[in-house]
DNA sequence: GCCCTCCTTTGATTTGCATCAATGCTGTCG
DNA sequence: CGACAGCATTGATGCAAATCAAAGGAGGGC
């Protein structure tokens, strides 16, 4: 629907990056295609323009935590960011990666149930919640979005249970690669040789309820095994019919 | 807000089991407070009706496959069902139970992404999806509530990601228990000395991560332990304070 | 009542992954 | 450059839960 020119990955008059600098302006958003936002028309989207603000998180920083009320929402538009349960004795598990395009607050209440972290530097489009859950009050279109939002984000969670409750190492290993590949491409919008994988070993192991030995081990043996090379800030397949053979979903 | 007199578990005039009979009358629904038709006032409450129908469900009956296109939702109004995804080998993890009052039909999509199974004999409310759908489009504040229920499963799929990535299988047991008085408790509208567990051994297994043995092995030496006793249909805590502390989330 | 089926329990054994324990690698800062 | 910090890798060992294997109920049909 409406302009949709705004795929290119060559850098825009503004930002170096190739990536929308936000606060700025929602027509040259390149991941807007992939957010919340594309459920809106040029009038709405200037509107939210209006009250939107960005933000920069670095490395390592935390967005929000579990316990925080969340005054604000917001749209990543680049980087990533972990989303991590944790439980009293230290032990955590990562619910989900959020790239850019994913959306942070969908719930409508006043917590946040999980904390936020970035993994690298991370851009997102902040908004206040109470002036966008007032604004989606009056747009049903975008609450519709945003429910279209939350129900894949169920499909995706149950995708999860099955990989954390039946799969074995080698499986959601597996199924975590191609996912992130899948990812990836969507959001840079063309295949790349190489798969990201920006987070470290104990967050891929804490995404998969399995040990940061396990992960190394197993990744390394897949590499020995001619699956798959170990590169900077990634992997790359070798053999690609094995993934796609001992993923599931 | 509006009427809330239906909070009554006596025998109502339209069923001998203090169960509202369906597509017979809204106003007598006792699980309406719980379900999504709460967001509704009376007129829009006569309007579902016309559009509802009343769908039963025998035991081990299979409400729709993960396949299958949803012509249907459902609002589950007495009994329980497993919602299952399998893998191709036979593997299985049930991501969740649905009891009365809970939606089966969020997801905005024409095809299913679980199949839901009757662990007990079954009544639903039955609206068909376009029809249904159309009605929530127009309906901002049920598009509204929708979206509550669906980031409200979203939280509670966060918890269950928890509980199988990272708790043991006595955690796991323990949490699954408190979760299931909690729910009945709200559902029956006051507390029971007994905690209901209609499903049986192999899909507590399937929805914790477990073998069937594990369950066996958790729960019996539990009741040896004197923390619970095993009774028909469910069990009952002894030591209350026991399952407190090993429950998470 | 008795058999048959289905589910649950219990026991013996195995195993996949965790845990414990170094060692290696990379980047950075004095 | 060398030391240190912060991951990642690798190896040895342990253990929780899976698997394999029977044996118990409980309910239903004849």
């Amino acid at each position: 629907m409406m302009d949709n020119s705004v795929g290119f990955s060559e850098p825009n008059p503004h930002s170096a990056c190739g990536h929308h600098v936000l606060g700025d302006d929602c027509r040259f958003c390149s991941i807007r295609r992939l957010s919340i936002c594309s459920a809106l028309d040029q009038e709405e989207l200037s509107f939210l323009e209006g009250m939107s603000g960005d933000s920069v998180f670095e490395e390592k920083s935390t967005l929000f935590r579990e316990e925080d009320e969340s005054i604000s929402v917001y749209n990543v538009t680049s980087g990533v960011v972990r989303l991590v349960r944790s439980l009293p004795d230290g032990r955590r598990q990562i619910t989900g990666f959020a790239l850019p395009g994913d959306f942070l607050g969908l719930a409508l209440q006043k917590q946040w149930k999980f904390s936020a972290e970035a993994v690298t530097d991370v851009k997102a489009c902040r908004f206040k919640r109470s002036t966008f859950d007032d604004f989606s009050e009056q747009k049903p279109h975008l609450m519709k979005r945003m429910h279209e939002f939350a129900t894949h984000e169920l499909s995706l969670a149950q995708d999860h249970m099955v990989l954390l409750g039946r799969l074995t190492a080698e499986e959601k290993i597996a199924s975590f690669l191609m996912v992130m590949k899948r990812r990836w491409t969507r959001v840079e919008g063309h295949e790349l040789g190489l798969i990201r994988l920006p987070m470290g070993r104990q967050d891929i192991a804490d995404y998969l309820g399995l040990t940061i030995e396990t992960v190394s081990r197993v990744i390394n043996q897949m590499q020995r095994d001619r699956r798959l090379v170990i590169v900077p800030d990634g992997i790359r397949f070798i053999d690609a019919a094995y993934f796609e053979q001992h993923a599931i979903a």
